[in-house]
DNA sequence: ACTCATAATGAGAAGCATTATCAATATTAC
DNA sequence: GTAATATTGATAATGCTTCTCATTATGAGT
């Protein structure tokens, strides 16, 4: 009987997933899989709960598959507006670097693509912060935020 | 017996709150000073439980207030790593735009002034953003996050 | 394939930040 | 001063997240 899996995970993401967990003595188990695949599909962060429902992993392994994988840097967390944080493919393993729009109503948050203008100058901007304020410096978060059309009525 | 207070809430900041407040049938009581004042002198997004300590104001108190505050956009919540959400003044009554330096480990947040050029572009995206989403956009977020001199020892 | 060591699972308990409740108190308008 | 309304604050309730631990699955070595 094969496995009741709706959507599958690219061998892509599969191997680097394998290698991220690797080190930390993590083995790509279903569920897991389940939870990337669903992530990699998804056209934007989901919750936790989200995740539950469309993979199928009981919620107790959920929590701890999705901070496993944060932990191992395959995934990330996006801490939204209420209703819990959401999770997404890090972007190495996603291959596109895109910002959120977060509804402040509803807390949905869609992806969208930053201009290759904007993304320079914030890394000018991130060099000089380096040199200043003492932080290692991981990433950025670009957020814009207002009320979504649904909201909006 | 004078009030036992270290900060004070400044005119300006307290005339413009009563104005915030009004519309919701909110007064500009003894526990809002506080919470304001608290916010007005920190260098940085605090937790609730910073506040309370800081102000005095009882928990359940801190938390009601807090609430009615952002509702009346005086003060704004800062969504940080864990540890519970930080708020600060609104920028139109801080009177300067910053953004926030997060470090992932603590939690910590700190306050730094964007470039004048940064902003403008931004301004340009979020210009772009609002013709094609459907997002009657209020703000954004650009936080830099990485870790804090003192977790990098 | 068998066995052993270790990782993973999952249902429920526990923890903890936040929100709701509601009787008591303070404030404002008249 | 009195009535109407807003505020307070201790506590209960809620809900997301983490922890616990007995059970199950996996992989290595023989």
């Amino acid at each position: 009987m094969a496995a009741k899996q709706i959507t599958s995970l690219s061998p892509t993401i599969s191997a680097a997933a394998v290698q991220a967990l690797a080190p930390l003595e993590l083995r790509l188990t279903r569920h897991r899989r389940s939870v990337l695949a669903v992530l990699e599909h998804s056209l934007r962060p989901l919750t936790v709960d989200e995740v539950v429902v469309a993979s199928g992993v009981p919620t107790s392994t959920a929590y701890r598959n999705l901070a496993e994988l944060v932990e191992a840097g395959v995934v990330v967390r996006v801490t939204g507006v209420g209703g819990g944080d959401r999770h997404e493919l890090a972007e190495q393993f996603s291959q596109n670097h895109h910002h959120h729009l977060v509804c402040t109503d509803c807390g949905m948050v869609t992806d969208f693509d930053p201009s290759a203008q904007l993304e320079k100058l914030i890394d000018r901007e991130i060099d000089a912060l380096l040199a200043t304020s003492g932080f290692e410096i991981t990433h950025h978060v670009f957020d814009v935020r207002g009320r979504c059309r649904e909201c909006n009525t």
